[in-house]
DNA sequence: GTATGGATCCTT
DNA sequence: AGGATCCATACG
């Protein structure tokens, strides 16, 4: 079943980051389903996270959906041809996001392939994620309670969870340091 | 209005 | 190791 509001609500987007990891990723979109289950993620740490979007309050066209209650999608284009999925936590105003980097492929995979075009990786790293699973812009904002986009728990541990930097931040300074990342320790693949 | 650079991927 | 590729942002 999807994840409850309160999983999302939770003000601590670093805890929420780590606990999505085991995850199932969901969407249905243009009537195809595909889904994985979550194996990488960066948490952004609101206002004052030099790597978040949203660093000293920034609130623009763009940010706006991380200032929404958590629940909703945030989605945007990296380097001009890549689209990233975040996922946003926390209250409302406070603007915390997960971004999705890595999946391990369990539903749709012959989807998933065609959409990717048969290149490897199939679903580790944040492009190629949001490729996958059809996801671009137009699919910013959208609620996790509803049936394009949504998370379900099914009960999936891992043994061991290690936290890392964060991957292309190098220009957040010390908070480039900070372990928000989290991915699987031992390959379970 | 212009300038700048990026939460990356892919091929060499 | 470097090119692709273009939007969002910041600045004037």
């Amino acid at each position: 079943m999807k994840l409850s509001h309160d999983f999302y609500l939770y003000d601590n987007v670093v805890a929420i980051a780590k606990e999505l990891i085991g995850k199932v990723l969901f969407s249905c979109i243009d009537n195809q389903i595909t889904a994985g289950v979550i194996i990488e993620t960066e948490a952004y740490n609101g206002t004052d996270d030099r790597a978040c979007h949203a660093f000293g309050g920034r609130r623009t066209p763009r940010t706006e959906v991380m200032y929404h209650p958590g629940g909703v999608s945030y989605v945007y284009l990296c380097y001009g041809m890549h689209h990233l999925l975040n996922i946003v936590t926390g209250p409302k105003d406070v603007p915390q996001a997960v971004l999705i980097r890595a999946l391990k492929p369990l539903q749709g995979i012959d989807i998933m392939r065609k959409r990717r075009k048969d290149k490897v990786p199939l679903s580790a790293g944040p492009g190629t994620v949001s490729q996958a699973l059809g996801i671009t812009t137009h699919h910013n904002g959208l609620s996790l309670h509803e049936n394009m986009l949504w998370i379900e728990d099914h009960g999936i541990l891992f043994e061991s969870i290690s936290a890392g930097p964060r991957i292309g931040v190098d220009y957040a300074g010390a908070d480039a340091l900070l372990p928000y990342r989290f991915s699987l320790s031992n390959d379970n693949s």
